[in-house]
DNA sequence: TCGAGGGCGGAGAGCGCTCTCCCTTTGTGC
DNA sequence: GCACAAAGGGAGAGCGCTCTCCGCCCTCGA
């Protein structure tokens, strides 16, 4: 800002700094890493001495001596024979979820100064690149939105002790740290909801039941209701789409006209689901009461506003970033698993 | 994967490859980064020792002599004296907007193999860090999504003739390149659909007037309908949430009863709006023709589905990609601007 | 008064890579 | 057969930083 004809040519490093402050280059690395007590006074004049050159760290530098980046990766893993321009990745990030995540780790990131390196991988090789990157130092460690049961990149992780965090308890049990909700007690809240309102003939539309968050919904939910006295609870699955959720409805409506009331699996679902209620002419809750999952902005701008299990998303992610933070800090290969209580957020529709 | 007792102790090096090889280390770097002809029995040999070692290059100290990170940064700025918790960043991030943004960007970045660093600026402070950012080499340029006209990011990017390009036009006119869509041409498609549909009383909801985006919508209509022979077109602001869509259009419908046909300038709002509509009793689109802006998922999730002028979002943040790459390349400080046409997506609302 | 010890600053060795020289080898034209 | 050119490969100098060692000096106890 001084002379601003041509100081990009040269940035100032830290021998500028040194020479300004009359100090060693040592001494000011000291001084900016606040590393050993230097005295207070020189203290003073490097960072002066900081200030007037302008003098921001090399990241490179710093990285090529410390083996750390201070950056880590999200990755979005989506490997399932899934060609790279595959229109679901684009479905995905669409989706308020995606955002969420991304809010939620950047908001214990920023504090801490690391930064956070988006990453797809959209097939198996896209996978192993994810592991070499980490392990040969891109970044310090993932985080990462598993979206498929036979993703391989779970296990590539783990394998190879790879500082990483899942979002969600992963498919096939391995050592590898996770955050998740507890589904169960989710799915126990909206069944006891359910009954509380005297539902008689409840049902459910489920997720994916090759998920793990698509089983445990459902299961749950049977289970819940099955403490309750009920013994069986038609299930229809809506594959976790909005589309899928209005066709599970219509053959719910189909095969149990009787319904009065329904647990989705996912407020994208419930939010389909309840467009076929309406166009049927069944009034929501008087009707049909329904609860979704998720509590997400799906939710919120259906009509009625969603009754639904809330999924404490943003601090899920933040959890993920603080759980990896700890394990790269410590080197040590410990896996932790931070399970999230689910609330029932009760708005108009049941 | 050879010996897998304690091989991540140490990383295979450029050295390590070389010895493997019989060569020189520059010999493999020239072959690893495509440089000079190498002989092609060498170049081969040289290929075989990167497998064989496992070797994949250290990005920190490559950054350190080239100067070059290989890496973006997506900033959304947010800067008006807002604080860094303040819930409107949540709001944004769970906007499918961001999410089509990043999906595009990537698109663009995967087979070039740069990277992509999120970066978010809340305040005037970390509008600054994003400069220093990008000028002592933490990345190579930026794509900025800056959310507000009064964000100084843009004015500061472009005094410090950093490689960036916007998305949007930025408030004021200054030398940075951006990508946008042709705003008047897409209000005019609206209008003239209205217009073809027999609509008599039409009227708009519109954005902030205080964004180029809001200004330019509702301008670009008035000035169509001008065209068509309607000197006057109420409007109410919404200010681009679904709420004050909704709020809108309730003033709407007390102030102007008559109306029949509304350009929304958003599809968010316009979800709010055509809720407002069912509410009162208003069929859509016999009693009421609705027109969006956006082509949003919300677009497609509301009922009946939007009609919507489309702005190609991945197409455009895929573009900012390639600009920027090539103002990094060419090291040139050119600006660039590129305007996309906009489609009117057909759907049942008007 | 002197020695031991501790606190604090400096010197210098790399981290892993690229890139500029320079040397060797081979090819080519007369 | 010789001179020259061109092309391929090696040596080595850093890029900017951290961190280990080392030495200075000051303090404190005997």
């Amino acid at each position: 800002m001084t002379s601003d004809q041509t100081p990009a040519q040269r940035l100032p490093t830290l021998e500028d700094v040194a020479q300004v402050a009359g100090v060693s280059r040592a001494t000011v690395s000291r001084v900016i890493n606040n590393i050993r007590n230097v005295d207070p006074q020189l203290h003073k004049v490097v960072w002066d001495a900081v200030t007037a050159t302008g003098y921001v760290p090399n990241r490179a530098a710093r990285s090529l001596v410390t083996g750390r980046t201070g950056a880590i990766a999200l990755v979005v893993s989506e490997a399932e024979n899934r060609a790279a321009d595959d229109p679901f990745l684009g479905r995905f990030f669409s989706d308020p979820f995606f955002g969420r995540v991304v809010g939620g780790v950047l908001s214990v990131l920023r504090p801490s100064g690391v930064h956070l390196a988006l990453v797809l991988a959209g097939d198996e090789d896209a996978c192993a690149k994810v592991v070499s990157d980490v392990r040969q130092g891109q970044v310090d460690g993932v985080v990462v939105l598993s979206l498929h049961p036979h993703d391989p990149l779970p296990r590539l992780l783990a394998d190879a002790a790879v500082p990483a965090v899942l979002y969600g308890r992963p498919a096939a049990p391995m050592p590898i740290s996770y955050v998740d909700v507890a589904t169960y007690q989710g799915a126990k809240l909206a069944a006891d909801h359910l009954i509380a309102r005297g539902c008689q003939h409840v049902a459910t539309i489920s997720g994916s039941v090759d998920m793990p968050a698509g089983v445990d919904r459902l299961n749950g939910f049977r289970e819940a209701m099955a403490k309750q006295g009920v013994a069986y609870v038609p299930s229809y699955d809506g594959g976790f789409t909005q589309e899928g959720g209005e066709r599970a409805m219509e053959r719910l409506l189909a095969e149990h006209p009787e319904v009065d009331g329904v647990f989705v699996a996912s407020d994208v679902m419930a939010q389909g689901a309840m467009m076929v209620l309406r166009d049927r002419g069944k009034s929501v809750p008087d009707d049909v009461a329904v609860i979704g999952f998720d509590d997400s902005s799906a939710a919120l701008s259906s009509r009625p506003p969603l009754t639904t299990v809330r999924q404490p998303v943003e601090d899920m992610a933040a959890e993920m970033a603080r759980l990896l933070l700890t394990r790269i800090d410590q080197r040590a290969n410990r896996t932790t698993s931070v399970i999230f209580d689910p609330d029932l957020v009760q708005r108009a529709s049941a």
